[in-house]
DNA sequence: GTGAAAGCGCTAACAA
DNA sequence: TTGTTAGCGCTTTCAC
């Protein structure tokens, strides 16, 4: 409560206020090594007296390790990424790691920035959305020597290894069961985000399943920023106009979707028999639509928990053998938008 | 690309690499001091090629400086807080602050975890969301002699500054404008969430406007976890199959308001003459809705920004003057579901 | 414009 | 069980 001196506390204070060396009040302040109670005590006292807050820099600098795991993904706005990042921390929970977050708004250079302030920190981990970085920051991840989850993804070669899904597979597995329905004129509605790897993965496994089938995408549509629930409404209103004939709208994620949904709802169309829809994602809010929208379930929580298991395997012993690449295979849910 | 030891590079290496003095190097690399352009670009060279990335922890140690803002928040579920997060990462671009995020999940102990394990490092300055938490916590951020920004909540004292809105307040313009519009028979939906001190306050605000008028609450409905626009629904039939006669419904967020409105819409019901509704928030996703839910913006973005302007303001001039407290003042949007 | 010395606050390693 | 010594990799300060 001496609260005179602006200068930080550090341990020589506790050292100090309680008798008991640097070395001692440090051992107890980490619970490392054996310690009397009574010196346990003393410094424990003395330090919630003070209010001391260990210095965790020089604590890194000296000891060589950062209990930290960067964790770099697009966005937060997409509902996706927290719960990537929900699957994460309900791993590291447990253990001394902790996630520090990174956005890089899809933005390759703003990705190698952020990567290098990360890695600047020296974090024991890294987990990465995408099998996509420039150059630069692929070289900076080989070359840190840490450990590398490259996540959501697993359509190309990773730094180190990676959990995800394959969004050609899914791409084509909708197309497929789309085909199987019956339907034959089919719309595509998507973000303009040519950076997107993943739904651009998707859409070219959907085309080239249909292409096998002899059909083509009728029409696409896309949209940039906004609310991508009316963004929804919108194309669907603006697709149905120019190609009246479409019986079927593949959506590239679950919002735009549902949008599409309440509109053609709205309009009284028959749903899944005169038109029918999917989506991607598997999010929450379907469940509170009127009708459930097709769709297939990313495993987003569950390549979060992976991603980080494996960070916190290879941090307790880095010299085991892991995979190198960890496929999640997402199902199709038809709801009531898509015939089977 | 000499790639044999897997031990970090340090400064000493580009030193060796460049034939330059650590000590220059180091100013190279911070863009610190006069250094010729010869020797500038020797450096920028080896360093680029052996791929240094410089350790921030050493640099901070050294110069007791550490270019990161500490900002603490409930969850990344509720769009809330990602948009708070976006006003603070858009202001905190144009400096050399960098935001780094804790979770607490409207726990105050691990709230209080969060603050010391970010405290820790030594962050510039924290930005924490709401004005209640435990004594310890409010003790370390005192004494951490750092700027602290208390968010989104005005109604308390704060340990330093706070930016918010009156959530007390936004509760009764709420209830007056229903009262005005000659609602008579309210019901009240929302979390079950006792931590949610800014809901706890908007409700208290709402009841005791009401109660100035005469009028109590007909009756309420709480849920946690799950759908909010699934619960939104759930809890919007269960009322009325308890209150058939409740003709006003104020939701605690937008999100269980919007199932509220989906729900009401199927049954058929005359919104807003027969029934009323209205939420808070002022979330996105409203506007891809049938109709328009009432709500109230809660300014998260601009809470963000002011935030984040303060802190920046202050570690670049520690001695100036500063607001106290910055109340920003939400606004009803009436859309379609509150007569006016 | 450049370099040498000292030390930031802590912990590893060793000694007692 | 406790203490001492020597750095961790960088930046500050001061000298050249």
């Amino acid at each position: 409560m001496a609260d005179t001196d602006p200068r930080p506390l550090t341990l020589r204070d506790v050292s100090e206020a309680s008798g008991v060396s640097e070395m001692t009040v440090s051992r107890v302040l980490r619970n490392r090594g054996d310690v009397s109670e009574a010196t346990r005590a003393k410094v424990l006292e003395a330090a919630k007296a003070l209010g001391y807050v260990p210095n965790k820099i020089a604590g890194a600098l000296a000891s060589q390790r950062v209990n930290l795991v960067a964790v770099i993904i697009p966005s937060m706005r997409n509902m996706v990424f927290p719960e990537v990042m929900a699957g994460i921390a309900s791993v590291l929970e447990d253990t001394e790691l902790q996630p520090v977050v990174g956005i890089t708004d899809y933005m390759p250079e703003k990705e190698e920035r952020v990567l290098y302030e990360m890695l600047s920190w020296r974090p024991s981990g890294v987990i990465i959305a995408g099998l996509e970085h420039t150059e630069a920051a692929k070289a900076m991840m080989k070359a840190s020597g840490i450990p590398v989850v490259e996540i959501m993804d697993i359509d190309g070669t990773p730094v180190d290894c990676a959990v995800g899904i394959s969004h050609r597979r899914a791409g084509r597995e909708m197309a497929k069961a789309i085909l199987r329905a019956g339907y034959q004129k089919i719309g595509f509605l998507g973000t303009k985000m040519p950076l997107d790897h993943r739904a651009r993965k998707r859409f070219e496994g959907f085309t080239e399943a249909l292409a096998k089938s002899g059909v083509e995408v009728v029409d696409q549509e896309f949209y940039s920023g906004g609310s991508a629930l009316k963004k929804g409404r919108e194309m669907t209103q603006a697709i149905l106009e120019r190609e009246p004939e479409i019986d079927f709208l593949y959506y590239s994620n679950d919002m735009i979707g549902a949008g599409g949904l309440l509109y053609l709802m709205e309009q009284g169309r028959d749903i899944p028999g005169e038109i029918g829809l999917a989506g991607f994602n598997g999010v929450e809010l379907l469940q509170g639509l009127p009708r459930q929208l097709a769709t297939m379930d990313a495993h987003r929580a569950e390549i979060g928990r992976k991603a980080a298991q494996i960070i916190a395997a290879r941090v307790e012993n880095p010299d085991a053998d892991y995979e190198r690449i960890v496929e999640l295979t997402p199902k199709i849910a038809y709801g009531d938008t898509l015939r089977r």
